[in-house]
DNA sequence: CCCAGTTGGTGCGACTTCGTACTATACTGT
DNA sequence: ACAGTATAGTACGAAGTCGCACCAACTGGG
């Protein structure tokens, strides 16, 4: 896994940590920015953000999910989820069912726009992902794993 | 490194994962989520959230930076690298001082101020990286060259 | 030199995030 | 039945993000 230093062609190289920050919570910071700024890109034509697309993805994987579910998932304030629902509905991307069990409660689910949308995002997101992997080789398994731990530690490290 | 399943205590398990999206990128989402979310809670009483956190140790650890090194550390935009500069320089945390070489620049440095809030800000990060530490265990080398691994091949899928 | 093109940063404005309050509905024990 | 409390979601406003347009300073070919 470790020293797979291919740089190939020119592309442009990451700084490099100094060890002092080398902790797993600076990487994850490293990680995640990176990350949001490439889907932040290889998206834009489609209309959303990396965000975005990962709860489109929740939406259409689950069917359909309610703002306390969304709100989990994203690790984000139930206000946060409220901007989303309401932005989701203005593009025609979303719509709420009514829940008969607590009716303080509604489930949101793509429409066929939302559908859509997702979909052309789709086609940009698949080969960014497939470049990633690509890079990652047969490391790939091993990162999911320690993708998977980790989460896992925040959660018992008092996420709520 | 797979199967810990030593759940403790009440604590809240993360929601599962549906097969269709357990990718890599999707992976990298919920954990960058998830440890936002914690940190920024963490951080709170200290006036920082966790990119600023970030930010403050990356000055404190290289000999202060330019907007440019710290765009390409955060993956942000240079206008957004202008807004936490000002934010810091108006807080009191950082100052300027002149580029000789290139005039067009500067090199932003945390003053003494910004060094006290960064010790402030570490004394509550340093718990919360222990207890991720903690829960991951004898993984943690291979969750930290697996980070490594992940930035390196997002820089190779074209991160600019 | 010198000027065309590149690179480092910023002002501004549209949009996003999320804390504080608040309402509405659901549970709990008595 | 019915407080009292807990939970689901929202309105609003302050603060943050970032695209667009821009200026200033560097660089390289002629």
């Amino acid at each position: 896994m470790r020293d797979r230093s291919t740089s190939v062609k020119g592309q442009s190289e990451p700084p490099a940590i100094d060890e002092r920050l080398d902790n797993v919570l600076f990487n994850v910071w490293l990680v995640s920015r990176a990350t949001n700024g490439l889907l932040d890109r290889a998206l834009r034509p489609a209309g959303l953000d990396g965000d975005e697309f990962a709860l489109y993805s929740l939406l259409l994987a689950g069917d359909g999910a309610t703002p306390s579910d969304l709100a989990r998932w994203m690790a984000a304030p139930p206000t946060t989820v409220s901007s989303y629902v309401k932005r989701l509905e203005r593009r025609g991307h979303a719509e709420r069912e009514a829940n008969a069990d607590d009716r303080r409660s509604y489930r949101l689910r793509l429409t066929e726009a939302g559908q859509a949308a997702h979909a052309e995002a789709a086609a940009l997101f698949l080969p960014a992902l497939a470049a990633v992997r690509a890079g990652l080789g047969r490391d790939e398994g091993a990162v999911t794993d320690a993708l998977h731990a980790v989460r896992q530690s925040l959660y018992a490290a008092g996420d709520p």
